[in-house]
DNA sequence: TAGTTTTCGTACAGCGTGTTCGATTTTGAA
DNA sequence: TTCAAAATCGAACACGCTGTACGAAAACTA
């Protein structure tokens, strides 16, 4: 359903753009996204200073340009888990995804990564939280301050488990969260 | 057990350092640590250039040397409201503090925030509850894995507190983490 | 007061930013 | 195939911030 952008947009563009986002991609694995500098995007895709301005305001444009579609891809997987299984949410989906490109999410999600991406996801999450738990029966807990307990305490979970190199299997780590959650 | 420094060191000394660190926290409260830069502060507190470099070597030396002594209060808070409350430990005077200087707690855990001190106090807190989890009876959850998942939650929910201009009360808040975290 | 320490001010080289503009190359469509 | 439009190149520019250096002036300690 967005298929037409590939077909409409010059193929220069196309490639340009896609070269600037593996560069970034690139970059920020090997020495986090902070510390990155549009110098060191442009050295790295071998393009002019003045093509990348041609195309993003900064560094923030590039990146969140190419997030978004990974955030709510992330979503999607956590969404659909919850319609099979039936309890609140499933976080396993989450470890599914981080375990099959373990470098791109230690590069977002992992110490060093993009505190930008990061956030932006944990809202969608706490949102989606949110919303789960008013569809069911009230609890003493607030469900604004619950979603935000659990979507907190999730983040870091993966953060954690990206830094120290997945040391469980993703589906434990699902397991895991559903039993400090839910103790259940 | 401390106090040989205020006496020993050049009357000077003490006003610089003093006047820049004021002039951090100043800035941060105002547009977030990121953005700040040296000559941001200099300008603020109204010193020379080298005169900054004469005390510390960049803008996170400054900062951390003022942050490690409000990091170390709030542990020893946590700490003892862990031994006279018996359980595993208290979130409240995390709380408490943070409502008694709500500004400077938001300029430093809230979004905008500073993350280099927000995650070397998560690592304290994590390393405490794991201790703590590990004197107790073992339970099916990995300590390790429950006390990140803890310290993650806690941290999250006070960064949502302030920057919610903290719409429940400190003890509220205590109350409602141990609910969430322990069933109890 | 004398001697030490700190601060001041200025200067400097280095690096990154974001913009401009004309020349050159690539593209897509007629 | 041709040609106009669009994208890239690359060089230059002004700006701001960094971190260092050094001598002169000021403040402090004893």
């Amino acid at each position: 359903m967005k298929l037409d952008d590939n077909q409409k947009v010059d193929r220069r563009v196309q490639r340009t753009r896609k070269q600037l986002h593996d560069a970034l991609i690139e970059l920020i694995a090997e020495k986090g996204y902070e510390s990155i500098t549009v110098q060191n995007i442009i050295d790295r895709a071998n393009f002019g200073r003045s093509t990348f301005y041609a195309h993003f305001q900064d560094k923030d444009d590039l990146l969140m340009s190419g997030m978004n579609e990974l955030i709510h891809r992330l979503m999607d997987g956590i969404e659909q888990a919850g319609e099979r299984d039936g309890p609140l949410f499933s976080a396993e989906p989450l470890f599914q995804q981080a375990a099959k490109q373990p470098q791109l999410y230690k590069a977002i999600f992992g110490r060093r990564g993009v505190e930008l991406v990061v956030h932006e996801f944990k809202q969608h999450l706490a949102s989606h939280i949110q919303e789960q738990l008013e569809a069911r029966e009230t609890s003493e807990i607030p469900a604004d301050v619950f979603s935000i307990y659990l979507a907190g305490a999730l983040i870091n979970l993966l953060q954690w488990w990206v830094d120290e190199k997945m040391p469980h299997p993703a589906e434990k780590m699902g397991q895991l969260f559903k039993t400090m959650a839910f103790q259940a």
